[in-house]
DNA sequence: TTGCACATTGAACGCTTGTATTGGATAATC
DNA sequence: GATTATCCAATACAAGCGTTCAATGTGCAA
């Protein structure tokens, strides 16, 4: 059962997996079984025999792919976009995952879902502790700042497609991985914002939050002080 | 024909409208022309009629949208994120298009390709040009920059339900999109990474353009004259 | 060998989809 | 006022979908 060749595997690990691809390249209403059953080499009869519907089979890659990436993250640093800690091995086990992932955070599955909630609280858990060479955020909003920083990271994974045409790269692999995190550390580290203009974005955003929110989420303490009174975790 | 009132649109417009709506929720495979005509309170004939067909009713939508969106990014600020230049009015037009857009850039529309190329290029063009309040960024690769930095603000846009969900609101409202510009603003302000983990960081990112490219996409220069080589329109 | 449980197949069914067609209502034109 | 064009609704139909099911193949215990 165990040290399976990667082409020797059980048939069901077989639907899984082209599941997993024809989900993420068609989404979930686009992927059909039958294509699925052609992709993993089997008859369509046998992926209802082994999942039940399709909707059963979305499921089963949903936990499957939560469960892997977790893993996989907590193996690696829990660090967020320029983290060293991906092997090139552990790179190549998650990718289909992570094309799965973008697909599914749009196509509305649970599990895209929970992992993104999950990021966000890790996030905030990250900032708002004592991290070596991480300093705290000077925020008013220190949970919005989390979320930002979540989505940042998923929106480009989400959009990934697109990143890798205009980089000429496969922004999911290797080289353009890389090449984007450089990008994206040259973007947060440098400060191409004059500063007399970040005031004047500041204070027109306050003005704008001001106005539409009422006393809901005011400019300065009474966000931090809400943000801080959400569970870290 | 001039002046109609909002819910005295012509039989084409409400089902573009309503076309628009469906895509952005159920994705195109997803919406259906019986949906549609639904949403738009027609026959589905109807929308046979008018568009002949669910694909040239999903071009004439991503062509309303890639207009509609372009003009009004050119009237408000070409700026990016927290550009005061949205006004209420222009938002609530262009609102729906968006949501329109974030799908169509997962489902893989022509429109939104296009989109993306040309807010690359708009961002390249502003980063290299001298736009007051606005430093020159410093980056060995300002292609991958200029990429990285539009693919930031579409990715975002892209998971907007995930983002509003995590944030308590809608983020392509006045609110949240303030909130959310604001703690855009504070990320891209701050500095949070320590300046010698800054610095590891880019070394192993370097390490890993080296292993993977070879001579490609060296670190420093070559990678710089490329993207100047390139048209910055 | 026999019996049995499981893996697998391929055909069939019901449903929804996109599309084509027919026909009627309304307004403009002569 | 008849005719024509335009707008719109209803129906019909073929294709593809998820799903079901009976039949067949396969490996293991008795």
């Amino acid at each position: 059962m165990r040290g399976r060749a990667a082409e020797e595997l059980t048939a069901r690990a077989r639907i899984r997996d082209a599941a997993l691809r024809e989900f993420a390249e068609h989404g979930v209403n686009g992927a059909t079984i039958r294509g699925i059953a052609r992709a993993a080499g089997v008859s369509p009869g046998l992926v209802q025999h082994h999942f039940g519907s399709k909707e059963a089979l979305r499921r089963a890659c949903d936990e499957y792919a939560v469960e892997t990436l977790k893993r996989t993250k907590l193996e690696g640093l829990s660090g967020g976009l320029g983290s060293p800690g991906y092997s090139a091995a552990a790179l190549d086990a998650v990718l289909p995952l992570q094309r799965y992932l973008a697909r599914a955070l749009v196509d509305g599955s649970p599990g895209a879902a929970e992992l993104f909630d999950d990021a966000v609280a890790a996030s905030k858990e990250m900032l708002g502790g004592d991290v070596p060479g991480l300093s705290r955020p000077k925020t008013a909003d220190p949970h919005a700042y989390a979320v930002v920083m979540t989505g940042l990271s998923f929106g480009l994974t989400v959009i990934h497609e697109h990143m890798s045409r205009a980089l000429g790269t496969d922004m999911l692999g290797a080289e353009g991985y890389a090449r984007m995190a450089r990008a994206m550390l040259d973007i947060i580290t440098d400060d191409i914002l004059a500063p007399d203009l970040v005031v004047q974005l500041r204070a027109t955003l306050d003005r704008m939050l001001a106005e539409s929110t009422g006393p809901r989420i005011p400019t300065s303490d009474a966000a931090a002080r809400k943000a801080d009174s959400d569970p870290p975790a």
